[in-house]
DNA sequence: ATATAAATTAACTATTTGGTTAAACCAAAT
DNA sequence: ATTTGGTTTAACCAAATAGTTAATTTATAT
């Protein structure tokens, strides 16, 4: 068997298991299931990655991952204040809308083991904190100072827009039926509308 | 045994369930660790309710009631719409904060069974709609006639309040990793802080 | 006090689940 | 052709789990 087919199979199991961790979360997530979608036997499973556990905390690792590099990418170029904020609420709904699962199942996850997170994010903490915060923050004082802008605790205007760009992903249901009276209305237009929504309340709330 | 035993008994093992399911979720929720929380034998629980399933279905219907309860509660009153605003950020943070597990639950189960939630919401989403939105919704278009706030779609004004009062409790972890670095720092004073912080945000989004 | 009905328990069952094992398979090297 | 080493599978195992049963205890009514 060559190192191409090897692959493939590893890897066929790897998005198998992201699917159904994805979807079921760690309690609910069958190794049976994973193996049967990956199409392949439940022991190869175990060849591959010794455990469930095991299996899991790669699919949590990477999906992390994936999560901090989208949250790190946009805010690191250099923009106006509001540039910045316009860019990275685009890119946070895209990204989230993109992969609904992925929200549901970090927001899941890290309250189930919060420590294990912790542990987890130590690493990816700092860049995230150096090649974002530190900018974004920046930004801020900066136009405060100039009194371009309101001053604001950043912490609360940070956690404020990601908690706009996230939340209506993981309270979709929610949502849909409160607002949409489950309609479902056209829910894809909906958020698509919110690319400029948020990011324009977001600017309005601080601008002087 | 008397009545007041008998009801304690079925009211002890609902609230071990709660604790259980809240903590854990369905899948994660075990018979065995609701019954010795309880403090009683496993089989009682089916004694005085059938299954897992149905006993699930109960707390989760009480929970969801509770939720939208809150959420009906402080808008219904007559108020100047930057009022209602400060009294409802005040109250969905002040109990979202009080009750950490209530919103990880229910954002966890209601992507885990939507289908099953949409039907069970579907009675309580008019009591929401009459009393909560409607009002709201008026309250919006009047100030925007008036000129006292900008035109704004209200989809957009109800999901960004929620958002920013829901999405701390349930991505505390993340929060704290990023914006405290771990530190936790006073995470109490934080969410404390964030019932002027977010009033005022969306005040100043929205005032002209 | 005794009979009756409800509450409670210990012990059990059937099924599911993560994980293991030994054999079969297959590709490449000799 | 045969050996060799990694890959894959069918069959199996032990523990866990939701749910059941039959017996025991407790409370209530007569």
């Amino acid at each position: 068997m060559t190192d191409e087919q090897r692959l493939k199979t590893e890897e066929q199991i790897f998005a198998a298991a992201m699917e159904v961790f994805f979807e079921k979360g760690y309690y609910g997530a069958r190794m049976q299931d994973i193996s049967d979608k990956a199409g392949i036997n439940k022991a190869l499973l175990h060849y591959y990655y010794r455990s469930k556990d095991k299996m899991f905390e790669m699919v949590f690792s990477k999906t992390i991952d994936k999560f901090f590099e989208n949250m790190a990418f946009t805010l690191s170029k250099d923009m106006s204040l509001f540039e910045r904020i316009e860019v990275a609420v685009d890119n946070y709904i895209s990204f989230f809308s993109d992969n609904p699962h992925i929200p549901v199942f970090v927001v899941q996850e890290i309250n189930r083991d919060s420590e294990a997170f912790k542990k987890l994010m130590i690493d990816k903490i700092d860049m995230l904190r150096n090649n974002v915060m530190a900018p974004f923050v920046m930004s801020i004082q900066e136009n405060i100072a100039k009194g371009v802008i309101r001053p604001i605790d950043f912490r609360h205007l940070i956690v404020n827009i990601v908690s706009m760009c996230i939340f209506p992903v993981i309270g979709k249901p929610l949502i849909q039926g409160v607002v949409f009276a489950n309609n479902s209305g056209d829910w894809n237009l909906f958020i698509e509308e919110r690319k400029k929504a948020v990011a324009e309340f977001v600017i309005n709330a601080i601008k002087k």
